[in-house]
DNA sequence: GACTAGACTTGGAAGAATCTTT
DNA sequence: AAAGATTCTTCCAAGTCTAGTC
C-alpha cells in the first residue's frame, strides 16, 4: 500500500548502459573525422527479434501525410518574417533587450494602461461591479526569484470518494455460468471491470484483461476466495474466459439510466446538495485572496487506463487513504481534519510549492497533486510567463537558426546531432523526447527517436513515423535540408538497427543545457509554444476583415487548425462521422437533383436553349444515376407524406384541445392528394424524360436565378462537408488552451469585432482573464 | 555526467451540458 | 420530447524539466 519506494514519478528509468561500439561514422562522400569522445549510448534492450510480418502491420489504417508543400512554404515565409523581426527588435532596443519586463514594450502598452487607470477610478466610485475587487497582477508582475510562491495559504483539504457500496444481492459476478459470492473488496474490483464493458478499447485489450484478471485473482485469494452463490461451494477462479460481468454491467447501466430519467427538479436538487457539501473545498485562500482549487477530489479507485501499449494497463488503482496524503498549507492555517479515525501522512508548509495536497498512486508510483484551477492567479501568472518566454525567443530565433544551420556540418558528432535535433524540434514542433522506462508504453520524442522511426527517401525526403505522447501517431513525409538528410543517414548507419537511438549522443537535459546558452530558460518545449503562437500570429496577420461573424470565426478556427496540425494534436474520429458525412452528400445530391430538374424545365420553355447551352449542361450530373433518382423521388414522396400526416395530427390535437371535433379521415385523404400528385408527376417525368415547368409564370430567367441560388447552397454545403472531413481527426482544443498566446485571440476579437465568447468558452475566458483585460487591438505577439 | 525525486504542463477521452434536428 | 450532434468540462495519464545526490 505504501508507495515510498523512490521512483522517478514512478517510472524506473531505463538504465543508460553503454555499449562499447566501435562504430565509424565516416560519411561516404566527405571524409570527416568525428572524434568519438564519448561512448555510444544505445538501448539497453536487445533489438527485438520481432517477426517482420508482425512489425509491418501499419499503426493506423492509412497514413495521412500532411500537405507537404503548402504548409512548409508558408512556414518558410513565417521564418523569414521571424528573422526580420528579430533583427528589428535588436535594433530597436540595443541595450534593453536583456529583460523585457511586462511593461517593457512601453510604446504599445501606454494607451491601454492609461485607459485602465481611468477605468479603475470609475470603478472606485461605483463599487458594485464585481464581487470583490480583482487583483490585476498582470499590471504589476514582479520578477522575484520565483521560489516562494505564497506567504499564507489556507484550504480545507480534499474530498474522498464514497466508500464502496456492495451490489444488490441479486446482482452477481458469474463464473462458468454460476453466480458467485465475493468478499466486498473483491466484488468492488469486479465492478471496476463490470462497469466499463462499454469501453471496448480497454475491455478488448489483451494486456488490460490479463492485468486486470491477475489483480482480480489476487483480491479473491486475499479475501478468502470465491463461492458458488447457490451451493456455497468454493470456486476456483482461474480462467478469464469463464468470467461473466454482464449482470454487473447491466445493473450499472440501469442505474445510469435511472439517474438520467430522474425529473429535472430532482437532478437539480441532487446537484445542489453535492455542491453544498463540496463548497468548502472549491476554494482556498492564497495570500489572502480567494482562489479556485482545481482537483480537490481524491481519485477514486479504478482500473488503470494506461494508453497505447502500456504494460500496466488494467491493473487495479487502489483506494487512497488519508495516511498516504501529504497536506501542504500555511503555518498559521488550520490543518483540515482527516476523516474520523484517520490521520494524514504528513503536513508540510512548503512555500515553494503550489500544491495543496499530494499522494502517490500505486501503479507507477506517480505523484498526484491537488493544485489550483486554471483561472487562479498563480496559474495565470505562470501561463503569462510561459508566453513571455516564447516571445523572448523571437529575439534569438534567427541566431539559433543560423547556428544550427551551420552546425549541421560540425566536426563533432555531438554537435551535429544537436543541430539536427534542434532543426527537427524547430521545424516539426517535435517534443524533447525524454528517456522512458521499461514499464511504460514505448513512445518517443525527438531525442528518443529510434532507427525505425525514420525512413530516408533520396534526395531529401524523410518519413517520420512514430508514436508520440499518449501513443498518438506522428506520420509525416517532410522535405528537409539536404544536410539534415545526410546527417540522419549518418546517424542511422550500421551497426545501428531497430531499437537504437538515432540521436545516440543526445539527452534532453544536454539539449536544454545547450539551448540555455542562447537565452535563459530556453528549453525544447518553448519552441513548440513559440512556433505555435508565431504561426497563429502570422496567419491572423494576413487576414482581411471580411464577412459576418460566423465567417470570421471560421477563419479563426482555420488558423487554429493549422496550429493544431503543426503540433500533431489529434482525436479519434467520432463513431458517427461516416454517417454524418453520408447524410451531407445525400443532401448535396438532393440539391444537385433539384438543379437538374430546373434545367429540364428550361428545355420545355425554350426549344433552342439546348443548342445554346450545349447538351452537357442538361445531362444528368455524373454523381447521380437513374437508380438514385428513383430512390430519391421515393424519399421525397415519403417525406412529404409524413409531413402532411404530422401536420394533420397536430391540427387535430389542437382541435380537441379547443373542444372542436376531430377532422375526418376524408380530410386527411384530401390533404394527401398532393402527395399522390407528386408521385404521379415523378412517374410521368421518368417515363417521358421531360419535366413540366413549375411555379407561377415560369421563365428561363427565373429558372436560371433559381439554379444560381442552389449552386450557392451546394457550394456552402460542400465547403462545410470538406471542412468536416479535414477536421475529423484534428483536435483544436489543446493548442488553444496551451500553445496559442491568448492575447492573439483577444486582439483578433477586438480587431474584427468578433465577440470573445465566440472564441473562448466560459472556462477559457476565466483562464485567460489576464489576456482579455490586458491588451488592445494593436498588441503583437 | 548520470540518475532520479519531485513538481508542474500538456494531452486525449469520457461524461455532462447544450444546441439542433426530427 | 426524444434523439443526435456539438461543445464544454472534468478526469487523469503522460509528458517536460529542474534540482539535488552521487
Amino acid at each position: 500500500m505504501d508507495v515510498d519506494s523512490p521512483q522517478a514519478n514512478g517510472m524506473k528509468r531505463k538504465g543508460r548502459k553503454s555499449n562499447e561500439n566501435k562504430a565509424s561514422y565516416r560519411e561516404d562522400s566527405e571524409s570527416e573525422d568525428m572524434p568519438l569522445s564519448k561512448r555510444r549510448r544505445t538501448s539497453s534492450k536487445p533489438v527485438k527479434p520481432e517477426s517482420d510480418s508482425e512489425s509491418d502491420v501499419p499503426l493506423a489504417k492509412k497514413p495521412s501525410a500532411k500537405d507537404v508543400n503548402s504548409l512548409s512554404k508558408q512556414k518558410e515565409k513565417f521564418e523569414k518574417r521571424a528573422e526580420k523581426e528579430a533583427k528589428a527588435i535588436r535594433k530597436d532596443a540595443p541595450k534593453k533587450v536583456k529583460q523585457e519586463t511586462p511593461k517593457g514594450n512601453t510604446k504599445k502598452q501606454t494607451p491601454s494602461a492609461s485607459a485602465k487607470a481611468k477605468k479603475a477610478v470609475v470603478k472606485d466610485e461605483e463599487v458594485d461591479e464585481d464581487e470583490d475587487e480583482e487583483y490585476r497582477w498582470w499590471e504589476n508582475v514582479q520578477q522575484g526569484d520565483g521560489t516562494k510562491k505564497w506567504a499564507t495559504l489556507e484550504h480545507n483539504g480534499v474530498v474522498f470518494p464514497p466508500d464502496y457500496e456492495p451490489l444488490p444481492k441479486d446482482v452477481k459476478f458469474y463464473y462458468d455460468g454460476n453466480p458467485i459470492d465475493l468478499h466486498p473488496e473483491a466484488e468492488e474490483v469486479a465492478t471496476f471491470y463490470g462497469s466499463m464493458l462499454h469501453s471496448t478499447v480497454n475491455v478488448e485489450n489483451p494486456t488490460f484483461n490479463k492485468n486486470f484478471f491477475e489483480d482480480f485473482q489476487g483480491y479473491i485469494k486475499k479475501t478468502g476466495g470465491a463461492k458458488n452463490a447457490k451451493t456455497g461451494d468454493k470456486v476456483d477462479i482461474k480462467s478469464f474466459e469463464k468470467c461473466n460481468f454482464k449482470h454487473i454491467f447491466e445493473w450499472f447501466d440501469a442505474e445510469r439510466e435511472k439517474k438520467k430519467a430522474l425529473p429535472a427538479a430532482d437532478k437539480k436538487a441532487a446537484k445542489a446538495e453535492k455542491d453544498k457539501t463540496e463548497a468548502p473545498y472549491q476554494y482556498c485562500m492564497w495570500d489572502g485572496r480567494k482562489q479556485k482549487v482545481g482537483n480537490f477530489r481524491v481519485e477514486p479507485p479504478a482500473l488503470f487506463r494506461g494508453r497505447g501499449e502500456h504494460p500496466k494497463t488494467g491493473r487495479v488503482k487502489k483506494r487512497v487513504f488519508p495516511e498516504q496524503i501529504t497536506i501542504n498549507i500555511g503555518k498559521d492555517a488550520t490543518v483540515p481534519a482527516p476523516p474520523e479515525g484517520h490521520k494524514w501522512k504528513e503536513v508540510k508548509h512548503d512555500q515553494e510549492g503550489t500544491w495543496l495536497a499530494m499522494w502517490q498512486e500505486n501503479i507507477n508510483g506517480a505523484y498526484k497533486y491537488v493544485m489550483l484551477a486554471a483561472n487562479s492567479d498563480v496559474k495565470g501568472q505562470s501561463d503569462y510567463k510561459k508566453f513571455e518566454k516564447a516571445r523572448e525567443l523571437k529575439k534569438h530565433i534567427d541566431h539559433i537558426r543560423k547556428d544550427y544551420q551551420k552546425n549541421l556540418r560540425a566536426e563533432k558528432m555531438v554537435d551535429r546531432q544537436m543541430a539536427s535535433a534542434i532543426y527537427l524540434i524547430d521545424r516539426l514542433a517535435l517534443r524533447a523526447g525524454n528517456e522512458k522506462g521499461e514499464d511504460e508504453a514505448e513512445t518517443v520524442g525527438c531525442c528518443s527517436l529510434k532507427y525505425e522511426n525514420i525512413t530516408l527517401e533520396p534526395p531529401n525526403h524523410v518519413i517520420f513515423d512514430f508514436l508520440g505522447k499518449d501513443s498518438i501517431r506522428f506520420y509525416d513525409k517532410v522535405e528537409v535540408d539536404p544536410q539534415v538528410f545526410k546527417n540522419l543517414k549518418i546517424f542511422k548507419k550500421a551497426p545501428k538497427g531497430r531499437g537504437d537511438d538515432v540521436f545516440d549522443r543526445l539527452t534532453t537535459s544536454g539539449l536544454n543545457k545547450h539551448l540555455q546558452q542562447y537565452m535563459t530558460g530556453l528549453t525544447a518545449k518553448v519552441f513548440r509554444t513559440y512556433n505555435a503562437s508565431w504561426t497563429m500570429a502570422n496567419l491572423l496577420k494576413d487576414i482581411k476583415a471580411t464577412g459576418n461573424v460566423a465567417e470570421k470565426v471560421k477563419i479563426f478556427n482555420d488558423a487554429n487548425r493549422r496550429v493544431a496540425i503543426l503540433c500533431n494534436h489529434k482525436r479519434t474520429v467520432a463513431a458517427s462521422h461516416e454517417n454524418t458525412m453520408e447524410k451531407m452528400t445525400e443532401r448535396i445530391n438532393g440539391l444537385v437533383y433539384q438543379q437538374w430538374r430546373c434545367k429540364q424545365m428550361m428545355l420545355e420553355l425554350d426549344s433552342k436553349i439546348k443548342k445554346k447551352k450545349g447538351a452537357e449542361y442538361f445531362a444528368l450530373p455524373s454523381q447521380l444515376d437513374e437508380e438514385w433518382v428513383r430512390k430519391h423521388q421515393a424519399d421525397l414522396v415519403a417525406e412529404q407524406r409524413e409531413k402532411i400526416q404530422k401536420k394533420f395530427d397536430k391540427d387535430n390535437e389542437k382541435r380537441i384541445a379547443e373542444g372542436e371535433k376531430k377532422m375526418s379521415g376524408k380530410e386527411l385523404d384530401e390533404r394527401l392528394e398532393a402527395v399522390d400528385e407528386l408521385q404521379k408527376k415523378f412517374k410521368k417525368e421518368n417515363k417521358t424524360k421531360k419535366v413540366e415547368p413549375e411555379g407561377r409564370g415560369p421563365s428561363v430567367e427565373k429558372l436560371e436565378q433559381n439554379i444560381d441560388k442552389i449552386t450557392q447552397r451546394i457550394e456552402t454545403m460542400k465547403v462545410q462537408s470538406e471542412d468536416k472531413e479535414a477536421n475529423k481527426e484534428v483536435a483544436l482544443g489543446t493548442s488553444k488552451i496551451n500553445y496559442i498566446d491568448p492575447r492573439l485571440s483577444v486582439v483578433f476579437s477586438k480587431k474584427f469585432d468578433v465577440p470573445i465568447e465566440r472564441l473562448f468558452s466560459k472556462t477559457l475566458r476565466e483562464k485567460f482573464d489576464w489576456a482579455i483585460k490586458s491588451v488592445d487591438d494593436d498588441w503583437e505577439f
